[in-house]
DNA sequence: TGGTACACTGTAATCGATTACAGCAATAGC
DNA sequence: GCTATTGCTGTAATCGATTACAGTGTACCA
């Protein structure tokens, strides 16, 4: 409680310890310096040392300053890997994403990065492309204890192994049925409903449809949420009019040109993700079609490109900074509090309406009433 | 030499070593078995299991297929910190980029990873959001022995605290002057001054810039280019025709508003980058002015949705990934081989051309002839 | 004056692997 | 038959921190 400390004389006295100390002067260029070299080198024992970086408040003020001034002037950093030993904590976790230059996938690593550093974690980056080994690989590093957790934005969840109830692994993006995985998702057969409503609000009847691949969840989400606001509309569900990509920009564009060589009808489109609507744009384009003139166009994900696309996209907007905000502070939890039981989280996802859509139009314009 | 192992009696029993060897059942579940474990299990000391899982040759295949068995049985996987923390390594390498969600970046950070899983290294993501704090706090984990090396993305390159000659740091994209830093990039004058020429050979002869911030070595040499290649055709460079943004697709839209808002004549533009670029197209078609038949527009780096703009856009197009692999394989020969010299290695960067870019309209129209 | 609490500090065990060194049999070489 | 070599294995030191436990000296209280 005294804020002036006492004078102890017969400390400040430099004693060498032990054998350990000194190093010959000549390896000092690529040497880095121990706990033990600053415990000798001020006088003091490792414990000192340790707590003053560790818990300032156990050590006097005097040792304290003596010991930082020593440390400063040999360069001292603690050396990370054999605290991390130690303590049996990395402060690391790993980011699963399929393809990490998908700008979705990006928007949610930048949110969880944000919430990871503020709590003092780093990011490894596990870019599996796709490859369920490559995803397997990534989550035996949890075992390894190479990293305390995982936050995976993959459809599949890798079997990671790890003895007792602990399961520090957050899914984003996906929903993963398994009540045991905890995970933050949007509703994404609302949004597509949500999607399609509006379009057929604006008088579309035939409403197209390309798909992302069929093995992911959120897939047959979106594509449940599509028909069941065609169905709650009457209107006729018509598998034709159904494309499949891979969320590609190439898929989406492959699609719509699949879907005109066949000449199916649809004055509206809608589809699976941003990318896939954006080379959609791009083959109606080509084939002279006008948008949203003569066909309306809505997207997914409202990624940055989204607004810029012409016409500008209208889509629906996931938070995806948000996404990736959440799911890391559920895993941060996971990790402080190995007991709590695995949350389902779901945000909102809004439609973003823009230039893509519009009224269907009164001549009722379609795929083969194109100008050329 | 032989390949029928002798049969060695006394080894096969099981017996039990030292104190540590046994634990209570009823931890079973939340327990991950050590080295120490394994090697009481099978019979062996731990000198033995872990050379079987490091060296397989120095172990006889009886021995061998038994402590593989038993580690299969208890689940037993390595302690990656326990090694690195002896090996000194942890196969960890940094990357540090101001902002994940740029395209560009992650179109080479997936060059890195690519080469980086090749060779048994996980990427380290270290998005510093352009903040030289967090850029130096990343770096100090390097001396902090967190990972073993770090490529930078960044224009500055972070102090790394380490003594002797060890560096293990290269740059990637920007170039840097220091000859002990390495780094692979492309040479940005040649680059843009290639792309000015051929906007000059379309005829154009006011061609206006949009430069990144000043404070990036590559913005300064991309403008080198410009005006060099301006100056060799005799065309006189006019400051007024320089707006400056920040490589984001707002401050593109914004350069080109302003410079419509003050009225300048050009026919022609040059963006540092692509983003910039696609914000200027759009700026441009909402002052509907058309691309490429008035104005000429040309990005640079080849993003992947630069042939998705409206009207693709010709760009420089920058090889992303070999960037990337080419950097972390450097960074790979300084870690395996710390006195080799840093290198410099330039790649070559082409024009493509897309719709963007068109020869100068016959009527010479500028910014003031727009159709509104 | 003796006892208790408090504020610091030191000793040594510990985390879980890797690996230098040594030991021991069986074989090879002479 | 004696030494050298080879093949396999074990003992124990080591990497560099953290931290439980055990002092030690001073202050405070009765």
């Amino acid at each position: 409680m005294r804020s002036v400390p006492k004078i102890r004389p017969g400390r400040t006295a430099r004693r060498a310890t032990r054998a350990t100390a000194s190093r010959p002067a000549g390896d000092s260029e690529t040497h880095m310096p121990t706990v033990r070299e600053i415990a000798a080198a001020a006088g003091v024992s490792v414990a000192t040392v340790s707590r003053t970086l560790q818990r300032p408040e156990m050590v006097s003020e005097e040792t304290r300053t003596r010991i930082h001034e020593v440390s400063r002037r040999l360069g001292y950093t603690p050396n990370a890997i054999a605290r991390n030993l130690r303590t049996a904590r990395t402060q690391l976790v790993i980011a699963l994403v399929p393809d990490i230059s998908n700008p979705f996938f990006s928007e949610v690593i930048r949110g969880i990065e944000q919430v990871a550093h503020e709590n003092g974690y780093s990011i490894l980056l596990g870019d599996t492309q796709g490859n369920p080994a490559r995803e397997q690989a990534y989550a035996n590093m949890i075992a390894a204890r190479q990293a305390d957790g995982i936050v995976t934005l993959t459809p599949r969840v890798p079997r990671i192994a790890l003895r007792g109830g602990r399961r520090p692994l957050v899914n984003a993006c996906e929903y993963v049925k398994d009540p045991d995985i905890a995970s933050v998702f949007i509703d994404n057969v609302a949004a597509a409903s949500n999607a399609v409503n509006y379009l057929l609000a604006l008088g579309h009847e035939e409403i197209a449809y390309v798909s992302g691949p069929q093995a992911s969840p959120i897939c047959v989400d979106r594509e449940r949420g599509y028909r069941t606001a065609l169905e709650r509309a009457k209107t006729r569900f018509d598998p034709a009019l159904t494309a499949i990509g891979d969320f590609s920009i190439e898929s989406g564009e492959r699609a719509v040109e699949r879907l005109l060589a066949e000449r199916r009808r649809f004055t509206a489109l809608f589809c699976a993700n941003d990318e896939m609507a954006i080379g959609a744009l791009r083959a109606l384009s080509g084939h002279g079609l006008r948008v949203p003139e003569e066909i309306s166009v809505v997207g997914f994900d409202d990624i940055r490109f989204a607004r810029y696309a012409a016409p500008p996209l209208t889509t629906v907007a996931q938070p995806k900074g948000e996404l990736g905000r959440e799911a890391m502070s559920m895993l941060i939890e996971l990790l402080q509090n190995p007991g709590v039981p695995a949350r389902k989280r779901v945000l909102a996802a809004d439609l973003v309406v823009r230039g893509s859509t519009a009224p269907r139009a009164a001549g009722g314009a379609d795929s083969r009433g194109g100008s050329r």
